[in-house]
Order: C-alpha cells, then structure tokens, then sequence
RNA sequence: GAGGGCGUAGCUCAGUUGGCAGAGUACAGGGUUGUGGCCCCUGGGGUCGUGGGUUCGAGCCCCAUCGCUCUCCCCA
C-alpha cells in the first residue's frame, strides 16, 4: 500500500461537505465586499518568494519545498499566496486599468514544517488583497471583511488582535532601540533568540520561552517609535473598526512571520488554539508591490487557513449533512428499467435522487433511504407497475399512499397532498 | 531541528505473569416472502506496522527499522 505524503491530508468525503460550507460562504462573503476571485499557480520561481517574502525568514529558509526544474529555473511550491498574487497583478498590468484592486483566491499551501494539530505541509488558505488604497478606512474595511468572514462561518471563540509595526523608518529607529535594550540581557536569552537579535530581533518580542518573555516584559514597543504619520494611520484605523462595531486587542507585541508588513498587522487568535495555530491573519505591505516590479503603491490583505476554520466548526451541522430528496425503491427485476428511468426524470428536475440497481431487497434498500437521510422513498414494485403508479413513503410522518408517477415531483415540493 | 506517546478487524480500542486473536461500532444476512431508525440473532472480515532475536511457545520480552500522532520553535 503506498500512503500519503507526511503532513499531507486528504479530504474525505464526510469533511468534504463542511469544506464546501467554508468556501461557499468565503466567496459569497468575499464578492460582497467587492472581492473577485484569481486563482494562480502553485508553483512559481523560487526567487519570487526570496524576493517577496524576504530572505531570512523561516519560510523561506528552510520551510520551502524548492526544487531545480529540467532547465535552469529554481521552483518552489507557494508557502503563502500574496506573492504570487501580486506576481500576476504586475505580470499583467493589472493596477493601471483598475487603480484599486481587490482580489481573493483559495487554494492549497505548502511549507515543510513538522506537522501536529492542526498544522499541515500542504493546507489551504483564503486568502484576500486590497491593492492600491491606503487610506486607513481601507485597512479597517479589510480587516472587517476577515472578521464577517470568520462570523458567517459561524466560527466562535476567537478574538482580533491588531498593532502597528510602522514603515521602515519608524521599524529602523524601533530596531537600533530594541537592540540597544536587548543586548544588556543578551545570555539570559534562548539560543533562537540570541540569533534572531541579529536577523530579525523583533520576533524576540513573540517568543514564548520563559526567560525571553521576563527579558522583554519591559523593552520598548514599536508603538512607542512610531512618526506622526504611521501614529496618525494607526489611530484611524481603530477609530473606524471601533466606528464599525468590530471588537479588537491592542498587541503592541504582535509581530508577523512576513517580512513585507508595514504599518498594520492583525492576527486572529483562537481561544483554545492560542496564537501559535492562530486562524488567520493578515497586514498592510507598503513595498511589496514595487519591489515586485509594480508601481510604488500600497496593499494589504489577510489569510484564513481552512483547516483551521473546519476544526473550530461541529462536524454535524445540518448544513453540512448530505441532502437527499428521494431515494426510489425498486422492488424485483420487472420494475428495474422504468425506475431506472424514474430516477433520470426525477433528477432531471432538479430533485436529488438515489437509487440501487442490485436486486437488494426492499428492507435493504429501506436501509440505505434511512442513511441517505432520505426525505420520500418513491417504490416501484410489480403492483406499481401495473396500475402504472409509485407508493410515496414519507420518512419523517411514515405516512404513504400511491400517486401517479407524474405527480411525485409535486409531492415532494409540497404541493399537492 | 528537539522531545513525548502510539502502531491489534474499515473505524475506536481491550488483550492479565509469555499459553487457541477479542469487544464495541460499521458492513452483510435474518427475525418481518414488499417497508428504515430501536431491539434480538447470525455472518464475513486479522501479515497483531515491518525485520530479526530469546523461548517448547511471542500481540506481550529484547534489538533494529518504518509509520502515525502530539508538544516546542514557527506559522494558516
């Protein structure tokens, strides 16, 4: 037996109707906010994401499936979908006819990390643009869109926690001053740490070790370095989410794993997941777009990992069980090719039906309309036949009586008897 | 990358000091010759992860190996 790929899930039937509640509801949410959907590759050149999505960073370091194509090209399947998103907003253009853009796409992910609970090397995302706006409205309205999302969805029990981790003059000054405080205390720090003073110190921030946690309880915050403009943007974007009704935390620790994020940066945070397995999240990027080769304007988007949202979901929602309208009981072989052909005609109105053709006996068959969670049994026996009619069994009431067979669509709409 | 736990029926798991391979559930058939759920009866279904070792005898003990899972780092 060959099995799957480590980390690699599939998507079994009984999951498969739950998935498509989440994705169904994320598109119709989506288009409302005046999101269209692109899909694009999963697979891009390597150096779209060194580019992109920076370097130094843990995705990208050693997190990436990447390998050498026939030829000469390095490929990598994508860990995260803004760079290649914004890959095909440049590639074609796309900002000069439409100035502000909004894009959405769905599809699977892949980073090569040790899986556990509710982390996946293959995972899907939804995953949302907004670019060229950077009016602060833009931000809140962005985030609100995430947030209806989560609500229609029906996920519970999570909270949004937003920050600002300013532009890069504001991160530069933030980071010479986090060192300087950091760097008194610096064996006290865990070995990841005391590496990540010189890549990346604001991740310290976030780190979860004890020891780490007691040396920055007391740095300074980057909301402390923030100029007049970021300050201003920030403190605009609260006012409107506040404006909206949308509830939120102040992190002024929270700092994501993308290098691109300016400005604002949200998470959402899964009462019992924690932020580790965080539901989504997502920040404004004010250099992306050009360092890509587009024009010198901002965007800002967010991803929602739906293995995440379907963890958090039940897995007997009535949305999300299997819907038959009839199953048609074909009881001996004489019936067997006119309920075959009930069966197409029913379907062909739209009905949902289910039938079996194996000559199973009629308790049988009862037993898989009860399964099937059946609302009529439609039988066809020799009696039937010969009066050319079908006995119609109401599951639910067990009440049954004989119709003609072109009256059994009009039954089961409810009109007629 | 570091550290735990677990591999026995399709699924969830029990299996005592080493002594005939088990239960529940699911599936199939019957109890009802044409009637579902509840109940009762019956049945099929096993490379006990794999390889080796110890032993008269291994699901159990030893060694190796593979896999799964969970936690941490980090993210969705």
């Amino acid at each position: 037996m060959i099995n799957l790929i480590k980390g690699f899930h599939d998507i079994l039937p009984d999951q498969s109707l739950k998935w498509a509640f989440i994705v169904n509801k994320a598109r119709n949410c989506l288009e409302r906010f005046g999101f269209r959907e692109i899909v694009t590759p999963i697979m891009e050149k390597t150096e779209l994401f060194q580019r992109g999505i920076g370097r130094t960073t843990d995705i990208v370091e050693k997190e990436m499936y990447t390998f050498q194509d026939i030829g000469s090209d390095s490929l990598s399947l994508r860990p995260e979908a803004t760079a290649g998103i914004l890959r095909a907003v440049v590639e074609h253009s796309m900002l000069k006819r439409e100035p502000v853009l909004k894009l959405f796409t769905i599809g699977p992910m892949f980073r090569r990390e040790r899986p556990s609970k509710g982390r996946f090397r293959q995972f899907f995302q939804i995953n949302a643009e907004t670019m060229g706006d950077d009016s602060p409205l833009t931000d809140a309205e962005t985030i609100l869109a995430s947030y209806t999302l989560l609500d229609d969805i029906g996920v519970g029990n999570f909270s949004l926690e937003i920050n600002s981790v300013g532009c890069k003059n504001c991160r530069h000054l933030y980071r010479s001053a986090l060192v300087k405080y950091l760097e008194p205390s610096l064996n006290s720090l865990c070995p990841d740490c005391q590496r990540r003073i010189e890549t990346n110190p604001l991740r310290i921030l976030d780190c979860k070790e004890p020891q780490c946690i007691a040396v920055s309880r007391d740095a300074p915050l980057i909301t402390e370095f923030l100029d007049s403009s970021c300050r201003d943007h920030f403190e605009k974007v609260k006012l409107a989410l506040t404006s909206i009704g949308v509830p939120f935390r102040l992190e002024p620790r929270l700092v994501r794993g993308l290098d691109y994020y300016t400005r604002t940066a949200f998470e959402f945070v899964h009462s019992q997941l924690g932020r580790t397995k965080a539901l989504g999240g997502g920040g404004r990027y004010d250099s992306l777009i050009s360092e890509l080769g587009g024009p010198d304007v901002s965007g800002i988007g967010f991803g929602l990992g739906i293995e995440r949202l379907a963890m958090n979901l039940p897995d007997d929602h009535a949305d999300f069980l299997r819907n038959t309208d009839i199953f048609v009981a074909i009881i001996g072989a004489g019936p067997l090719n006119p309920g075959f052909e009930l069966v197409s005609r029913l379907r062909r109105s739209g009905l949902s039906v289910e039938a079996r053709y194996s000559g199973m006996s009629l308790k049988a068959q009862m037993k898989v309309a009860d399964r099937l969670s059946a609302g009529w049994v439609v039988m066809i026996g020799d009696d039937e036949l010969a009066l050319g009619k079908a006995t119609m069994r109401d599951m639910t009431t067990k009440r049954q009586f004989l119709v003609e067979l072109d009256d059994i669509e009009r039954v089961v709409r409810g009109e007629i008897f």
